[in-house]
DNA sequence: TGCTTTTTTATACGTTCGTTTAATTATCCA
DNA sequence: TGGATAATTAAACGAACGTATAAAAAAGCA
């Protein structure tokens, strides 16, 4: 099975400086972000962020890319044995689902605190400036092409647009689960909802076999009297 | 059928900030969205909103109760509506989640360019700090205890960690579909998967029985050897 | 009408923001 | 080792932030 590789070894200032992004970032957003708060942080000068990023933006881009890089590469990589083990039949849904969902769990749980604090971030992408999603979704162009047409084998015959719902649900699932799964340990009793769901940090196996099993029966799912 | 009730009429300078607010914090979010720009926008005097609400968290937090409060109003009264109708039998699964879904979604789609605005913040909700999270679920409280017990009734024999999980994965579900679904006509070809996901504004009934068929059936799946 | 209350205005306060510069220190390699 | 390159530092820039104040205008009411 294909592993999350490490990323580049980079600068050590550099490490430092994202992960201090990355650490704010999912608490406060970007705009609620400071330079400043992150420098300090990361017990680096002010100006170093213009020195190895050039500015806030190019920080934050980086900081998005050190994760999702080889979390898209593990899916294409996923998603490449799937088309192999079913060259020549349909693509099981389930299989699908798990080669999307698997590499951002285990991103997420398994890279102790520097994880959970991405799946933070990861939840609050679809929340940030445009300039972010334009960002995100050049760097993930390649990956949804590949998903679309593994998504159209594993359920033919459904409209584009039938389609196009159940994937945002899907996503909607994925997004909003690690998001809440990433706050378990933080929010105190703010929310009860979620504070009984666990106790101690579950297992990658169960957390995707429950995203996988929720998103694949809700993409199956016929729509009454539908358009 | 309950409807939504209009906010009480309020003082139209109000009403101009909240509207206001409204836009430029669905776009921007609550840290990337100034009072300047807001008053400006408005048409009024920066200092009103100190005069009328207080503060910035207060005029946050009366932008969003405009709308949460008859959101959830219409909630207890549909869901109201479903106990009575089933008294004296088990709670059908997909009568409780569209008493949940439906407001929210009239709410964006039946009240023009407002309701949609107000579908963005909605989305943008979690992904804020946890200030206004304390806010959202101080003010939600007494509705989530009601479906808690409703989706007891509806799906009983769960662990509770298994109730949890799937009221988070189906949150997300409508959280993430209103957020793209708020979209759509604003993304020019930025996201090439929801943009051809429909021509036009669906109506009402085909949002609501999309999303409850992709919930009711996500929350009845089985989760293979699970826990 | 005249007086009180409510609402609006212009202006300013102190802080913090992202960015930039020029000087200094550390590192590397021939 | 010495000179070029890379990395870091302290300090400051103008701009924008949320908040506050006191005077002016508008509205309400006897």
């Amino acid at each position: 099975m294909p592993k999350l590789e490490d990323a580049p070894q980079v600068h050590e200032t550099q490490k430092r400086l994202l992960d201090a992004a990355e650490a704010l970032i999912a608490v406060h957003g970007i705009a609620g972000t400071s330079l400043r708060e992150v420098t300090e942080l990361a017990g680096v000068n002010l100006a170093l962020v213009k020195y190895h990023f050039g500015s806030k933006n190019g920080l934050v881009e980086a900081m998005l890319n050190r994760r999702l890089d080889p979390i898209n590469k593990m899916r294409m990589a996923l998603l490449d044995e799937v088309r192999r083990k079913h060259a020549n039949g349909s693509m099981p849904l389930e299989e699908v689902l798990e080669a999307l969902i698997r590499p951002a769990v285990e991103m997420g749980l398994e890279n102790g605190k520097e994880g959970a604090l991405f799946l933070r971030v990861f939840g609050r992408l679809f929340s940030e400036p445009a300039t972010f999603m334009i960002h995100i979704h050049k760097q993930m162009g390649k990956m949804v092409k590949l998903f679309d047409a593994a998504f159209e084998q594993a359920l033919p015959g459904l409209s584009e647009s039938d389609m196009a719902w159940r994937k945002i649900a899907t996503l909607g699932v994925v997004q909003h689960s690690l998001l809440m799964l990433s706050m378990l340990d933080q929010l105190p009793k703010l929310i009860q909802l979620p504070i009984k769901m666990l106790k101690g940090t579950p297992s990658t196996d169960q957390v995707v076999a429950r995203l996988v099993a929720f998103s694949a029966a809700g993409m199956r799912a016929k729509v009454p009297s539908a358009q």
